[in-house]
This record gives C-alpha cells, sequence and structure tokens, in this order.
DNA sequence: ATCGCTAGTGTAAGCGGTTGCATGAGGGGG
DNA sequence: CCCCCTCATGCAACCGCTTACACTAGCGAT
C-alpha cells in the first residue's frame, strides 16, 4: 500500500541508489534529480520503512529501556529524563515495565535484539555476569545503580550512602538521637544502601545516636505499618528516616491518624524528593535525587557508546544527591525553640 | 558476530526453513530435528533478529505510544497500564513524549512507520484530519481524549462531563450554593468538557445556584491566582471546584496562605485524583480518572485493531469516572452540623 | 586526439528472516 | 505391487533499503 523506495524511484526514473542518496543526504546528485525525487517523495507521501533500514545499516536509533516497575514519580521523572535526551539525540525509546524474575529481565532484553542500538537498564537482577549471558555482549548498556560495577558495562549510581548519611547527621544537629530506619527491599541495592549509609553515619555520631531498624519495601504500605509499629515501641523514636518518600508518605499517614504530631512528636524524613513531598503536609524533609538527570546521563552514555564503541568502556559514575530540608525533620522548630 | 539463522541451519545440516519453522513453533518438523536444532540454537545462543523478522511479515509486535508530555503522575499512571497491558499481550512500547507543535507530531509520527503496528496518541494536535494527513492511515491507532470522535480511528474518552456534573452535584448536596469553577486551558479538550459538565450541572440545579467561572490553565500557579481573585469577591463562592487537582492544589496554598479555612470558609475540590490528593491536608475531594485503566484499554483497543483489521473500525467509548469525597468538600462538617 | 579525473548514476549483492511451492520418502489401501 | 497421500524438508523468492563497485560522460591537461 504505502509507497516504496523502489516507487520513488521508477516514478522518478532512476535507480532505488539514487533515491536512497537523496533520502540519505548522501552527497553526489544533481540538483535537478534530487529536486525531482523530493517532488515524487512528497507526492507519494513515500516514508522509509525503519525495519528495512535497520537490516540494512544495522541500526535502529532506539534504545532500550528497562525498568523495575513503572509505579510513582520516580520513574517518571527518570522517564522524562531520558526521552529529553533521547529527543534531543533524535532517538526513540523502546520501553520494558519489568520484571518479577531475572528470567523474565533476560526474557526481555533478547526480545530486544535487533531493536535497539544500546540497553539502558536498572533493574536488580542487571549485574554484569548477567548481561555478559543474555545481552548479545556486543549491545552497549548503562545500568543505573546496579549492584555491580562494571567490568564490561558502565554504569550510573546515585550516592545513596552519601545522603542518607547527610540525612541522619542532619536530623542529629537539629537535636535528634533516637533515629529509626524504615529499610527498603532487602534484595534492593538503593535500599541496601541507604541503609548502609544509616548505619555508618550511626555508628560515626557516638554513642547517643543508636540504630534502630524497622523493615519495609519501599510501598506506602509497609511505611503505614513500620509507623504504627514504631508507636507501639516503649522507648519511641524522636525521628524515622525512611528508605524512601514513599515509606515516609505511609509513616505520616499513620502518625496522623494516630494523632502523633509530625514534627512535634516526631520528626520524620524520606529519600528521593518525589514531588508529592513538596506538598504533603507537613513538607517532607528529604534527600533530593536527580531523577531526571539521572535518566539524561544514563541515556547520553548509552547513546555515546553505540556512537564510539570501544571507548569509555566501563566507567561507574557517582550522581550527588541533595539534602533537601523542610518542615517534617523538625530543624525551624527546634530552632527556634 | 551473533549467531543467525543459517549459522543454525549449517549447524544442524538443515536448511534455514526448517529452523524458522522450529522457532516460531510450525508444524511439521520431526521431534529429532526439533531438538538438535534446539540444542544448537542454545548452543550458538542465537536470538532471532527482529528487524529481519520485521522486514519479512510486517509485524514488529510493537505499538507507539504517544504523549504530550511526560510530566507528572498522570502520565506516569498512564504509561504503567499501557505498559501491563502490553506486557500481557507481548507487545513491546514505542515512547515518545510529544510535543510543542503540531509538526513535531507529526514528524515523531512518521519515524515511527515501520517501527510500529499501531499507534496510541494523546495529544492536542491529534485529530482525524490530523492522522488522516501523517499516520500511513494503514496504521490503526487509538486516540485517547482527542476531541475528534472517530471517523477512521477510534477514541478513548474520559467522562469529563459527568465527573464534573457529579461533583457540582455533591457540593449541592451538602449545601453549598456559590459554586465557582476555575477553568483549564480553552484548547484543551478535557478542560472545555469540564466546563461543559459544570455548567449543565449548575443550570440544572436551578435559581439556587448560579454559574461563576475563573480562568486558568491547569497549573497550580493559576490556581494560586484564582483563588486569590476569588477572595476579593463582594459575594464570595462557598465553593470552588478547579478543573483539575493541580489547579486545586494551588487554591489550597492561596486559602492557607490567606488564613481562609478548607472546607470551613469555603470548599474545595479538583479533578483527576492524582496520588498527592490524598495526602494534601484537607484531603481532596476529586474525581477520579482511571488512569491506569484509561492507558490499559487503550492499549487493548490498538492491539486488538492490529489483531483483526477493518473490525471495530471507529468506536469512541467513555471512560466512567468516580467521584471522591474526602475532607475539603466539607461533606461531612455539614452532615454532622 | 588521448588520458585521467571526477561527478552522477546504475547494478546488484547483501541484511536475516519467512513462506509458498517443490521434492522425496514412507505408508496404507486396493 | 502400484498409486496416492501425507509428512518432513529443501529451494528460492521475497520484504525495503543501503552501499560497494562499475560505468559513463564530460572536461582539462598534455
Amino acid at each position: 500500500m504505502a509507497a516504496t523506495l523502489r516507487d520513488v524511484a521508477r516514478e522518478a526514473q532512476v535507480s532505488t541508489a539514487t533515491v536512497s542518496r537523496v533520502i540519505n543526504g548522501h552527497g553526489n546528485v544533481t540538483n535537478a534529480t534530487r529536486a525531482r525525487i523530493l517532488g515524487i517523495v512528497e507526492r507519494l507521501n513515500y516514508v522509509p520503512d525503519s525495519a528495512a533500514r535497520s537490516l540494512s545499516t544495522g541500526l535502529t536509533n532506539t534504545i532500550g529501556v528497562l525498568l523495575p516497575d513503572l509505579h510513582g514519580e520516580f520513574f517518571s521523572e527518570i522517564i522524562r529524563g531520558i526521552d529529553q535526551a533521547a529527543r534531543r539525540r533524535g532517538l526513540h525509546l523502546l520501553l520494558s515495565g519489568v520484571h518479577g524474575s531475572a528470567a523474565e529481565a533476560a526474557l526481555a532484553i533478547r526480545a530486544l535484539k535487533g531493536r535497539v542500538d544500546g540497553l539502558l537498564i536498572m533493574s536488580p537482577y542487571a549485574d554484569s555476569e548477567f548481561l555478559a549471558d543474555h545481552s548479545a555482549g556486543d549491545t552497549p548498556a548503562v545500568l543505573i545503580n546496579s549492584p555491580v560495577r562494571g567490568h564490561s558495562h558502565s554504569s550510573l549510581c546515585v550516592d545513596n550512602r552519601g545522603g542518607a548519611g547527610a540525612m541522619v547527621e542532619h536530623l542529629a544537629s537539629v537535636g535528634h538521637r533516637r533515629i529509626a530506619f524504615v529499610a527498603g527491599p532487602k534484595d534492593n541495592f538503593d535500599a541496601t544502601e541507604r541503609l548502609a549509609g544509616y548505619c555508618e553515619a550511626v555508628a560515626r555520631l557516638g554513642p547517643g545516636v543508636r540504630e534502630f531498624v524497622v523493615p519495609g519495601d519501599f510501598s506506602e504500605a509497609s511505611g503505614y505499618r513500620a509507623a504504627q509499629r514504631l508507636m507501639t515501641l516503649d522507648e519511641r523514636p524522636d525521628a524515622v528516616f525512611a528508605a524512601n518518600d514513599m515509606t515516609a508518605l505511609g509513616c505520616l499517614l499513620a502518625f496522623k491518624e494516630a494523632g502523633v504530631s509530625v514534627p512535634g512528636d516526631v520528626a520524620l524524613a524520606g529519600f528521593d524528593d518525589i514531588p508529592l513531598a513538596r506538598f504533603v503536609a507537613p513538607a517532607l524533609t528529604t534527600v533530593r535525587v536527580p531523577m531526571a538527570e539521572l535518566g539524561a546521563r544514563a541515556l547520553d552514555g548509552v547513546a555515546d557508546a553505540v556512537g564510539a564503541p570501544g571507548a569509555t568502556p566501563s566507567s561507574t559514575e557517582i550522581v550527588a544527591t541533595e539534602l533537601v530540608v523542610r518542615a517534617s525533620s523538625g530543624a525551624r522548630a527546634r530552632m527556634t525553640a
């Protein structure tokens, strides 16, 4: 139905090679010929078929993006960053929400073969070994927040540890001593790093501050449960640091329902700085993760690797976080008190 | 580098046709042969090249998704719904954040030629005419919330009108009479439909309730300004219905700053039920738009159209909304008073 | 006039699959 | 024992585009 290169060529009385040259802006075509061809392209409403082009050139101009889950603003922001960077470079994005299991992730990766020039992977299962097995190995990839620092692939990590440490120090600096931590999933890299940062900072701060960790799984519900549990304690914490903002919001909800004042009775802090954090009452003190930037940098990394294979083989970049102090940590209250 | 069909065929001493049959599960292959081939496939780590397959079959197993902007939870939710539905069907998603202009949107659409089997479009520029011009015309497409009811394409619309009407009735039922509406962008389809729903309901409710509309543009800032303006009025409204939640949040902020109590002095309602709505204080009464479901149904629509070309040519489905009553509309306050 | 260049164009061989048709080998019924 | 049918497999022609290479014509230099 749709017009093909040959149709254009026939119509213009030239060979397909010439049409191809015109389409791709390669030189060595008379202006007259070029104009004639362009006219016909226009008339026939010809659009090159990308599948054919990909097959022929081996390039797809597409980057595959694997994300663990499309839930929440966190990913929405990352995707936005990725999309912007991709647009800037004229690349397409093949999105894949993943993945109950490593097997599923592997499947997703193979399914991408021939569809993408590079991979952007954010998945708990994606370590280098995994990639070596399943990615053709030739496909450039950048990992976001993955446990393994690149053997053959470069990776981009958020400074979870540093951010968590900074938060603990902030909470301590405004007078809190019993700082509880609501952890994330045990098998999640970010979560364990944040926990580690918390533990290190607590240890650093010395005997006055004690380590206390409750389980959680990054979900709002788990935060809610954690907060309820914390409230039953004999020695209630005077600050709760949740492994991410959603968890913190769950805590907030539980505290509100229980009539516990934040930050009056207990300070609260999260991690991520999702847009929501600004809006809740009290506004949530948190650690900002530059999500859009993270996505954009990752995409740029993949794109560069696609463009210059072999170069910059396996860097590991750390993306800095930023402490964002708002009302929920009680900073102002303490200071004005 | 990577193994091809031919490599497998050579190794297995069969023709490519046979290997192809095995790969695609077509019948008429001896178990012995099949096993041998599968073994070699495994050993060579062969993965079929999708570009080649697409070229050959004309199918990509991919749906192109055009969204106006990847900002905020609204789209994040839609994408999630789309992704889930796509996964369920084994389809890939080619995502394209769009678009300053109709021209850009058009460009994006053509760039998708040969990459996708169908299109999922949510864009202010996407009316039927636009599609007819730019989509090859043969590509099935589903429009989300687009002004034009499908000539050649089917569309999926949120019941903005009904939802807005229900909200007005709710506000009236809890005793409010002077119900102001903060409108959205004049050229936005959702916005105008919501306005229409508001007007209809007001008219329906008779003389006691009067129509009063202030301009806005869906942004938080515009809500803030609108609320400020409403507060200067001689006859202040006792309820403010904002065209979307972000606008309502802007209003809330302005009211708070002005010391106007919500819902004590004025009731407030929004539209969308973004996750944030639950968290603000007072929690926002709003109209829930099932965003994930919207995305999922749209995807299903495209997929069906791809599967059965010609069938179900141009339906227009309406997705129902749901009134979500929370504290901000003062329902409980009135009822217990 | 002859030669060598260059610029413009055509020829055709892929890229890696899919698939209609042909082929050949068994197998059962008459 | 022959015929026909079925099943497993091979052959080869695409799908639409890119591109190395071949070719021709024109032109300046010798």
